[in-house]
RNA sequence: GGGGUCGUAGUUCAGUUGGUUAGAACGCUGCCCUGUCACGGCAGAGGCCGCGGGUUCGAGUCCCGUCGACCCCGCCA
């Protein structure tokens, strides 16, 4: 093939077949630049070849498939091409065969400054001819490869399940699709097998795993598409730690595909903690932790400032960044979330002007967050003063003396075993204000920090799994608990008495895996017993009759001897993504659709005729007046 | 649903304060060229300035609307 002669091929006879990369016409010698999807050789046409053969060589062009049958013949050293792996070598045509030829393309694969990815899209099919885009599918080929190869070596069957099914309990809307047979009814496409592997449990096959596509119908991002896939695995009679050791063996085996050794197991981490140290839940470990450095402060220096000093001064990090201007650091504030102001939350990020009037506490501050001379430091931490608005659920109490928010105070008994107390609102609120500050900041530097720079090596990759995520989530709009997993998640069982007094500290059995800062994969141990799940819903605030309509069929199911269970999935996607170095989904998905779910090349979705809606019992309203 | 960036030749881009003939590079067409590899040289073709409206003597440029691509928030494990 096309990439494979080397110096050691010398003159032996060969046929390549492929598409024209580049032709280069000097006259009677003409080169042409042949590419297939092991890469590229150059062959020459000389004159010696015959006037036919010249004048085909002249007459292609780019992406123009060709056959060249000649011999390989080592370059003279001065015109070897040390850019390309088969430089040293190349093809000296006897006959060349245009096998098909090209029309002049909207965009050339062999482009240095890539087109537009609205054509690139349209056009998918030649942008796909990119070596870029091949090395992507093929790195997701042989990614999903040695994950399959490593769960059958684990005894995992790989089971499929049905995309035209009802309804699953995960938060997101469902694409439907219509029955013919039954009249303005529905199948919904998975947003994941969830319940159907749970139902394999049930039926004994004990380590079930699948590579599978899967449908949200929500607005998406660089990092989201309408349909994905994931690799979905669950496992009877396990502890999470079970769950752990499978992902980590095969994210392994994965990774030695590019050549990476990754160190397992991966670090843990409670949610609680990767709040407090990291102010978000998939926490970056490139960069560092943050610090509490109120002590750093005396209290009446704090409220000089307006600082609350009953809630946390946290300190940001960023590493070799030095000092900045104050019109840098003027700019640095549109990066910084909107939300920061209303919520009354202070960056001081002008670390001389506070070392100017609290001289012995910026030392500490460097010591309590490790922060060098060298590095950028910015301050961020709870305002006592709203000025004017700051209407966002809770104001700051007024007055002199300010207690945490509401509920701060019932933390402090010490029932969540890390010791620490619970995190109230406001807390809550400064540590993920800040935690968003910190991964701005952060990409806004990356050139300086260079942190996020790779190395080749298992350093940059850095995972951990975030454990005893909350069971509940408050939904301030519908003023109830949802499930922040889903329903059939298991509460820890110390927190089992909690259900009904305190659903808000209930934990989880669940766990994220998280990989330089993006949620890889989520799962939990589930609950196998029918009354936990009753009381579950019951804390959901869902009726008997409203669980019967959802879920009968799997409550049902919970009752004929269900083991215990649980599982994971993974984002296959996005494990590719990180591993290519790309931005976007876009670059490891063969056919990906647009950011409004639209894929460019085929032109979908469409409109369909009266007489296919009809025959479904289906009739469009609300089109747009046109 | 909200915010931002962008839309000019096949492609990537430039286009001054609103001014008469809208430019460049690559690609394309023709000619020349035996060591190129971003080949080089000469000549040429190629434009609904996304679309619709407005302001103006005059709009690629200003205003309003609309469509599309991308990024972010909301939403989504």
């Amino acid at each position: 093939m096309c990439g494979e002669l080397r110096a050691s091929d010398a003159d032996s006879k060969v046929v390549l077949m492929g598409w024209v990369n580049k032709r280069r016409d000097l006259g009677n010698l003409i080169f042409l630049d042949l590419r297939d999807r092991s890469g590229i050789t150059q062959a020459v046409i000389t004159a010696d070849a015959g006037a036919e053969v010249h004048d085909r060589a002249t007459a292609v062009r780019s992406e123009f498939v060709v056959a060249v049958i000649g011999y390989t013949k080592l370059r003279e050293p001065n015109t070897v091409n040390k850019n390309i792996p088969t430089g040293e070598i190349e093809v000296v045509a006897d006959e060349l065969r245009i096998l098909n030829d090209c029309k002049p393309l909207p965009f050339s694969p062999s482009d240095t400054v890539l087109a537009n990815e609205e054509v690139r899209l349209k056009y998918r099919y030649i942008d796909l001819r990119r070596p870029e885009l091949h090395r992507n599918i093929e790195l997701r080929h042989q990614v999903a490869i040695a994950i399959r190869d490593h769960l059958n070596a684990q005894g995992f069957y790989e089971i499929e399940t049905p995309f035209m099914t009802r309804s699953t309990p995960e938060g997101a809307r469902d694409y439907l699709v219509p029955s013919r047979v039954y009249p303005g009814e529905f199948y919904a496409l998975p947003q994941s097998p969830q319940l159907f592997k749970q139902i394999l449990m049930i039926s004994g096959f004990d380590k079930y795993f699948q590579i599978v596509r899967c449908f949200r119908d929500e607005d998406l991002r660089a990092d989201r598409q309408p349909e994905f896939t994931q690799i979905d695995l669950e496992i009877s009679f396990p502890r999470p730690e079970t769950v752990f050791r499978v992902v980590e063996g095969f994210l392994k085996a994965a990774f030695s595909t590019i050549g990476v050794e990754l160190q397992t197991p991966f670090p843990q981490m409670s949610y609680d903690q990767a709040i407090r140290l990291y102010g978000i839940d998939k926490p970056d470990l490139r960069l560092p932790a943050m610090a509490d450095v109120r002590a750093a402060f005396a209290r009446e220096n704090l409220e000089s400032l307006h600082v609350d000093p009953e809630l946390p001064v946290l300190a940001i990090v960023i590493p070799r960044v030095g000092d900045l201007s104050r019109k840098e650091r003027d700019e640095l504030r549109l990066l910084y979330p909107a939300r920061l102001a209303q919520q009354n939350i202070k960056v001081l990020d002008d670390t001389r002007r506070l070392e100017k009037s609290f001289p012995q506490s910026i030392p500490k501050v460097r010591e309590l967050s490790g922060a060098g001379t060298e590095d950028y430091l910015v301050i961020v931490a709870a305002g006592t003063v709203s000025f004017g608005d700051g209407n966002e659920g809770q104001k700051p109490p007024t007055g002199g003396e300010v207690g945490g928010s509401y509920r701060s105070g019932s933390g402090a008994a010490g029932n969540v075993p890390s010791g620490l107390s619970r995190l109230s609102m406001r807390e809550r609120q400064i540590f993920e204000g800040a935690g968003q500050v910190r991964l701005a900041l952060a990409q806004k530097f990356a050139d300086r920090h260079r942190l996020f720079e790779r190395k080749g090596t298992g350093d940059d990759y850095k995972l951990l799994w975030v454990t005893d995520f909350p069971m509940f989530e408050w939904d301030e709009t519908e003023q109830r608990w949802n499930a922040a997993h889903h329903p059939f998640t298991s509460p820890h069982e110390q927190d089992m008495d909690k259900l009904e007094s305190d659903p808000g500290a209930v934990r989880a059995l669940a766990y994220d895996v998280v990989l330089n800062g993006t949620e890889l994969g989520s799962g939990s141990i589930r609950i196998h017993r029918q009354d936990i799940q009753a009381k579950i819903f019951k804390a959901l605030g869902m009726s008997p009759e409203e669980q019967q309509a959802r879920f009968g069929f799997f409550l049902e199911a919970l009752q004929y001897g269900t083991p215990p269970h649980g599982g994971i999935a993974l984002g296959l996607d996005r494990i590719v993504m990180i591993l290519a170095g790309a931005e976007s989904l876009r670059e490891v998905i063969p056919f990906p659709k647009t950011a409004k779910a639209v894929d460019l090349m085929v032109d979908a979705p469409t409109p369909v005729s009266e007489r296919q809606l009809k025959e479904l019992g289906i009739a469009v309203v609300g089109k747009k007046d046109l």
